[in-house]
DNA sequence: TGTGAAACTATCGGAAC
DNA sequence: GTTCCGATAGTTTCACA
């Protein structure tokens, strides 16, 4: 039987992407304020896309229920905890590793140095984003990974900088 | 002429880290608050870590003016917004094209479907983290990347998840 | 740092469009 | 469905101890 159904082996369709409702016009406008300034008083923001109060808010609070904000987070300079120095680091584990790369990566994260675990597909399994006291700390945080039996590479860049554009939604 | 002196062309030696005053263990409970949810009334702020609410009011405006809190902001889910596929793109440029390399960059953060630009030293020049409708957008988007000609080469990574771990100051 | 008072903001119910 | 209004509770903010 030539399987012309292989392509059916995933339940799910090419994802519908779950387009219940995108965020209307002032919607968007809204996600772009509090991506801008997340502390910005509700009035002021009901004023800066001309509704009232009110209805500012409970746009607000159900796009927080919908789970298009997700949170509201102070950007905290690593430099001025004491840990300047930040960097990119690709992992690949070992292929008879992959199955535990979930349980692999709860526990990297842990880890006070790293700040961001991106789960990847492509070259490397995943990459983090760490930041460390000097680069003492850092050799000794990649020397951990690579020591680890169930990593087969790693790939270090140090971040000279970060800039987040602000978005246009 | 074998140059020695080579180590010593950067005038700064191994940054002093400009350590002015590392917050005190009130002042980065405080933080680790506000990463958490930058919307934390300042009262509550305040009973969370023993101290009056006008006394935490000036602490964080304090860390906010020495820069140590770079801003608020709201985490929008971008598949919420249409922009369900992320990926990592490391891009090295043309050799002689690296002295541009901040007008370039500066173009590229323009583009909407960027997110985050780290520049990077290491084997890549920078990476951007990008967010964008479907595959054929992500397609376009490095093609146009690739077919720059100040770049060299472009490393794409599909992003499946990304976890930030709580941050322990 | 803390206290207290004043000004401002968030939040809700209800009426209206 | 969205918007407005008014009332109350809660929060921010500042002068001063």
């Amino acid at each position: 039987m030539a399987d012309e159904d292989s392509k059916s082996v995933f339940p799910r369709g090419p994802q519908p992407n779950d387009v219940r409702a995108l965020p209307d016009r002032i919607d968007r406008e809204l996600l772009r304020l509090l991506e801008h300034d997340a502390r910005m008083p509700n009035n002021a923001l009901a004023e800066a896309v001309g509704i009232a109060p009110s209805t500012c808010l409970g746009r607000i609070r159900a796009l927080r229920e919908r789970g298009v904000i997700r949170g509201y987070h102070a950007d905290v300079d690593p430099a001025a905890t004491g840990h300047p120095l930040q960097a990119m680091i690709s992992v690949r584990l070992q292929s008879d590793a992959r199955s535990r790369l979930a349980e692999f990566v709860e526990r990297v994260g842990r880890l006070p140095e790293v700040r961001d675990v991106y789960f990847l597909a492509g070259d490397d399994d995943y990459m983090l984003r760490v930041a460390t006291a000097d680069s003492s700390a850092l050799r000794d945080f990649v020397m951990t990974l690579n020591t680890h039996p169930d990593v087969a590479a790693t790939r270090t860049s140090l971040i000279f900088d970060h800039i987040r554009p602000p978005q246009t939604y």
